[in-house]
Order: structure tokens, then sequence, then C-alpha cells
DNA sequence: CCAGATGATTGCCTTGAAGGCAACTTTGCC
DNA sequence: GGCAAAGTTGCCTTCAAGGCAATCATCTGG
């Protein structure tokens, strides 16, 4: 049972804590920047022990990746609840779309240093292993339902999980690295429409 | 200019280095398994410093990569000489597999044990983060010279290429972790098929 | 409502990773 | 042979990861 269904005092303040984790690590990043703060002073700033936050996020780079992690859990869910009747891949996209409209702005809108550190924290590796973790099973789990294939046997859901992955992570590098002008969201449909056309050679320009 | 590429003694020495590092940390992985060395071990059984591991390998997960992404840089290389007007996807799928035959067997056939090893590691985030490193943009620049894309303006390229990485992905897990009793190639051969079609739902099975 | 059980928080500690710096050695070249 | 460039090494500091046990908060059954 994933944490955020459950209820009780006890659960939600541990996912409170999380979340002021997490924040605080991204407060902190935009304040000073990805290499000059640690671990101990996220804790600090979310008012626990860094014992504590070791107990929550095995890094300072899982703990800025909660977000996005939390995002792609609920596309999973999401994927679930789309209309049996709709192609495989609109419905992908549209379970990816959807949490990122709730999210809105989290730190107001970003200023181009803000912009810089994120792309800094997207190009390193210790980023990517954080983004790997934790998500691509849920994903895994969720194609193998909606495509009634086995997620341990087939190859099929891991196949189409890791593609995802793969194109989602085109996108965003995509997003960081130049001028968002063009909604994310409009970009995510067209390449996924894409793919379900088998990614034809000459791109429209 | 690619490390492999250039001559004299020094360049050679180096290359020794670093396979030797390489292969030590393999034989390690299978001896003691994935957690029971260190880097200093590594360094040792290849006769030379930990300081010098580090000025060869960021991580241990990055000298258990090297054959596997030296070999990606070969298929890169290899995706430009396949003929033009061979179909993208088939491009790819041969490009990938050519260096799979060359490289043989190198530590003798692999016992259960190591093959539980093997899956261990490939399961880990780290190993994949390692293997998509340092590939990753050869592979984009080879996609893009083949299909006339601007590797940097355009997301074409990138896309294939993070698809590429995350279907082959797929099937290195799913051949560790099943028995691989159907070859590697014609697995891979029938995924990129799969992907030029769009990769429809229900897979056969 | 209370007392034991269960789970969370914390401090302490050990091990390992990462990488800057300067001394020293080897290779390349004239 | 000898100088310059590049590779290797030891030493060092900082940070990360996580086991263990004590303490504290929440939960649950009587």
């Amino acid at each position: 049972m994933p944490e955020e269904a459950r209820s009780g005092l006890r659960e939600r303040k541990k996912l409170d804590t999380r979340k002021a984790l997490s924040d605080a690590a991204l407060e902190l990043m935009f304040e000073r920047g990805l290499d000059n703060f640690v671990r101990e002073d996220v804790a600090a700033r979310a008012g626990v022990s860094l014992r504590t936050f070791s107990n929550y996020f095995a890094s300072k780079y899982d703990a800025l990746a909660y977000r996005v992690n939390y995002r792609i859990r609920r596309s999973a869910e999401l994927l679930r609840s789309r209309p049996a009747e709709e192609p495989l891949w609109t419905a992908i996209a549209e379970a990816l779309i959807e949490p990122l409209r709730d999210d809105g702005v989290p730190f107001g809108r970003p200023t181009d240093e803000q912009i810089l550190e994120v792309r800094k924290l997207n190009a390193t590796p210790e980023m990517q292993v954080a983004l790997a973790r934790n998500t691509i099973e849920d994903l895994v789990e969720a194609i193998a339902d909606r495509t009634g294939t086995d997620p341990k046997a087939d190859l099929y859901p891991r196949l189409v999980a890791n593609v995802t992955v793969g194109a989602l992570n085109a996108v965003l590098n995509r997003y960081v690295q130049t001028d968002p002008s063009v909604a994310m969201s409009s970009v995510l449909r067209e390449v996924f429409a894409s793919i379900s056309e088998g990614l034809p050679p000459p791109p429209r320009t």
C-alpha cells in the first residue's frame, strides 16, 4: 500500500516530514546553488535531525527528485483509469501530462538562475539515479495491467515503460535546455503520437 | 578524438590500464559478489593506486559498465556505416548486435551465481546510469548524422537515442532475468521491429 | 483511560566515496 | 641527454550511507 493512501496521525506526519524535507532541499538549491548545501542543512531547515533525513531519503538527490517521482507515480495510477478503448500511447501521454497541470508553479515563476540550477541538477548522474529509482517499476506494473501482460515474464511492459521514460527524459532535457516557449504538454503529445507511428526518420522541423 | 583511436605508447598504456581496471572489477564481482569489494580492491588487482582508479573511473559502476559502454560507442560508429537505404530501426538493431558478436565470452561460460550477480548489477539504478552516461551523446550524434537532423536544436535524434537505450535496457534486464535460451540478437531484432511499428499493445507471447 | 506494543526520531559510530593538491615518475620530442 | 607534458601517487578534507541502541510519540486492546 502506497504511503500516500494510508491515514492516521502517524502517516500524515510522515508525509508532512517528507514533503518538508523535499521542499527544504529545493529551496536551498535555489538559494545557494546545487553544490553549496549538504544534507544537514536540509534537515535543519525541515526541523529534523540529519539521521532522520537519512530515514526518509537515501540522498540529497532523492529529496530533490521527490516531486518528480511523486508525479510519475501518480501518472502510473492515472494510466489505470484511462478509458480502455483509448490508444495506449495516447493514454500514456495524457497520464503523464495531467500531474504536470496539477502541480502548478511550486516556487513562483522561475528566474534565469533557477532554470540554470535545474539544468545543472538534471545533468548530474546522481539525479538520474534518483529519478530512475522508484519509478520504472510502478510504470511497468501499470502498463502490464492495462495491456494484460505479465510484468515478470513478458518483455513487453518493461519495454514500453523504458521507452516511455526515455522519451520523457528526452523531452525534459530539451525543455530545460532551450527556451520553454512551447508548452511541454503539447510536445509530449506529439512525441508519443510519433512513437505510436514508429518514429519515422525525417522529423517535421 | 576518442581515446581508442589515438596511438603512441602513452595512449596505449592508458587504454590498457582502463581495461585492466574494468576487468579486475568484473572478476571481483564474480568472485565475491557486487557488495563485497571496494574500489581499493579493484585498484590493487589492477596494480595501480586507489587514486589512479579515481582518475579513470568515477565509480565502481562506471568500471563495471566499461565493456558495455565500449560496445555502444562502437555501435554508434557502425550505425554511420550502415547502408543509407536501410530502414532506421533495422540499422540501429544491427549496429547494436554486431559488437555483441565480436565480444565473445570474456569470462568463460557464466555460472548460475555469475548470472545472479549480473542480474543484481543490472537492477541497480547506479548501473543503469553508468550505462547511459557517455553513450547517449555518441548515439545522438550518430543518429543525427544519419537522419540529417541537428543534435543540438532538434528533439528527434535525442528522442530516438533515448528510446534506443531504453529498449536496450529492457532487453538486457530481461535477458539476465530469465533463461537466456533465446539469443539476444533475435530478441533485439524483434524489439526494434516492434518499435518501428509503434509498439502495438498486445504482444505476441 | 491506561499500559504495553509498535513505530519514529535521534546520536553515535564505522566505512566508503569523491576529489583537490603537490610531489614524483614516466613518456614524448628535439 | 634533457626539457616539457602528462600520468601516478599519497595525503588530506569533506560528505554520504547506514547499523545500532536509547528514547520518545502514537496506537490499540482491555
